[in-house]
RNA sequence: GCGCCCGUAGCUCAGUUGGAUAGAGCACCGGCCUUCUAAGCCGGUGGUCGCAGGUUCGAGUCCUGCCGGGCGCGCCA
């Protein structure tokens, strides 16, 4: 429809050249928009406006002149030149319902495009560390990651889903100490429990399974773990502590040992993880595992790559990777001094594996509180010859809990936060869904607990699903009636709906498109939201203003067949956003 | 101190990439169930878009400087 406007503002354009214009103007100069107020028509365009001057014209007397030379189109009933020189397209009563019969035509799949071309694409999100449960704000990445990429698949991009599990770096060997100190408190030993250590619930789950499975042959002695350890803060440095209390425990149980208390960390808090991330209705294509990632030599490939480039240089013993040469503030250390590689390293090789799996473009999405690490990464693609710009960094704000007006306390050190799965539980998937997407994600989130809870209309989550359970409840109905939908019938009686309540409906139906198409290459799901509240918002004002099944069939047939359509419209948004649809509520 | 995000109605937030008279939800006030689900609909109250400049036909949107809030600035991840 747009594109049709399009070619013909281009071919008035033509024309004109010669006359009021020198050239013809660049087809990008050419926008055209949906009106946002009914007064205005359809859809408006301001290139009056934008090529005046070239025209040496007023806009207005530019806007009238293009409107004479405007080809005549069976899609439109009326053009207008308004307000400073925009111009006005009112469409034809055909041209609003023929979405009625692309959504026939396409169903489920009536909102996607082919913008991209099948541009391959790899978003990566959660990421998690596995040294503890999700918790609310991994959710809202999750909820985001997800449907983000549901919408990328929408506009063409092949689209690969990815976690990216950090299981090799020093986080995860604290998460095994900290489960072998609350397994040896279990055995009845009595010792301090280190600063840096997790200190949730958790922890002490999996040291009793630890227990139930190993009895205790890795207890040691509280003596020999404390003996001669560099002291914790405030008094010691809290890192050295924790890195002395590792070394203990690697000397104390040895390889075997104590690989079992790693591995059992690790899957159990990964089992967890993805069967939190499941339930939740989030899939991924690929869990890319750091220490795979590891083994494969592909961390040496990488820091290679970058000393072959001299983007690397050694200072007080460390290895450098020259970062403020790529755009980044500072230089940043990839192989610590004691020879240890940061966790930089292994993210560079990752981001590097990517592009050379073949993939074009690459989103991460991260909180944002990671918004530093997205230069250095950027740059050190860069310095090895990748197209720094291809990489993409969605940053998620932060979120709060509220039970009613209160703000819920969370925080790592007290362990006190608050879990994805407590959420969920508490409010449920879809609730939870839709509140998380419904600010954008630039916007710190206020997550009312006792709104997403209320099953009252205060309540936005169940604005949308109702109405498509209404949809389900007039299709009842008209089988209770012995009656039944005419498809054939209705598509050759759409001229029927002409109420302003229908129009405005099938307004919003044509828009679902366009929706995609912005929400995903602005990568902003939550526009998503809003359009379903206002299609659901149409509907409902439709449906309390009118009665569905009335006597005259085809009038009948066509109504159906617009309520029908938005309860397609409704699926489809729905189902990117994981959300149920349900049939009645 | 530096970097990123935010500041729009009493509250929580949209605002179509610079367009026409700034919009929703909640809250508040008033109407609508003998008719397909009232978790709904209709109407009303409510604004100096943080402040000050600048860019242009046109600024909530772009630029600069302030003010206020959040996050981040390790040989932790």
């Amino acid at each position: 429809m747009k594109a049709e406007l399009e070619r013909l503002i281009a071919d008035a354009l033509q024309t004109l050249v010669g006359s009021l214009l020198q050239a013809p103007p660049d087809p990008g100069s050419i926008t055209i928009e949906r009106a946002r107020d009914a007064g205005h028509g359809d859809y408006s365009t301001n290139v009056a406006l934008r090529l005046a001057k070239q025209a040496r014209r007023s806009p207005r007397d530019l806007a009238q002149a293009i409107v004479q030379a405007l080809p005549r189109s069976d899609l439109v009933t009326r053009v207008e030149v308004a307000g400073a020189g925009f111009i006005n397209f009112h469409l034809a009563a055909s041209a609003q319902n023929a979405v009625l019969r692309q959504i026939v035509e396409r169903g489920e799949h009536f909102g996607e495009s082919d913008l991209v071309h099948g541009q391959p694409l790899l978003i990566e999100f959660v990421s998690v560390n596995p040294t503890g449960p999700l918790h609310v704000g991994h959710g809202r990445q999750a909820a985001y990651g997800a449907t983000l990429a549901n919408l990328l698949a929408a506009i063409g991009h092949r689209v690969h889903r990815e976690y990216y599990i950090n299981d090799a770096g020093r986080q995860v060997d604290i998460l095994s100490l900290s489960v072998w100190l609350r397994y040896l408190e279990l055995c009845g030993e009595t010792l301090p429990f280190p600063s840096d250590g997790y200190r949730g619930e958790y922890v002490r789950g999996i040291a009793s399974s630890l227990h139930a499975q190993q009895g205790v042959t890795l207890l040691r002695p509280a003596a020999a773990v404390l003996d001669g350890i560099a002291p914790d803060a405030p008094a010691g440095d809290k890192d050295k502590h924790v890195d002395a209390l590792i070394a203990r425990m690697q000397s104390l149980l040895g390889d075997e040992l104590r690989s079992r208390v790693h591995e059992l960390s690790l899957s159990s808090m990964l089992t967890d993880i993805r069967a939190d991330l499941r339930e939740f209705g989030v899939e991924f294509d690929q869990w890319t595992s750091e220490r795979e990632l590891v083994r494969s030599g592909a961390v040496e490939h990488a820091i290679e790559a970058l000393r072959a480039r001299d983007a690397l240089y050694e200072k007080d013993g460390a290895v450098w990777f020259r970062a403020s040469q790529y755009g980044d503030d500072e230089d940043r250390v990839l192989i610590r001094s004691n020879g240890q590689k940061t966790y930089f390293a292994p993210d560079v090789a990752y981001h590097l594996n990517k592009f050379e799996r073949g993939f074009e473009r690459l989103i991460d999405v991260l909180g944002a509180d990671h918004h530093g690490y997205v230069a250095r990464v950027r740059g050190a693609l860069v310095a090895m010859g990748r197209p720094g710009d291809a990489l993409e960094a969605c940053l998620i704000q932060i979120v709060s809990l509220f039970r009613g007006g209160e703000k819920v306390a969370m925080g790592k050190r007290e362990g006190q936060f608050v879990t994805l799965r407590q959420l969920r539980e508490e409010v449920g998937n879809d609730a939870c869904r839709l509140f998380y997407l419904m600010r954008s994600h630039d916007q710190h989130l206020d997550f009312d607990l006792e709104l997403a809870k209320s099953r009252t209309n205060e309540n936005p989550v169940y604005y949308i699903q109702y109405a498509h359970a209404r949809v389900q409840s007039v299709l009842r109905q008209l089988a209770s009636r012995e009656l039944s939908y005419d498809e054939t019938q209705a598509l050759q009686s759409l001229a029927l709906l002409n109420s302003a309540h229908e129009q405005a409906v099938l307004k919003e139906l044509a828009r679902y498109p366009e929706i995609i198409a912005q929400a995903a290459t602005a990568r902003t799901p939550h526009t998503v939201v809003h359009y379903l509240r206002e299609l659901a918002n149409s509907f409902h004002t439709w449906y309390n203003a009118s009665t569905f099944i009335v006597e005259e069939a085809p009038l009948r047939n066509a109504r159906l067949a617009l309520a029908l359509g938005v309860r397609q419209v409704l699926r489809n948004g729905l189902a990117l956003m994981g959300i149920c649809a349900p049939d009645s509520m």
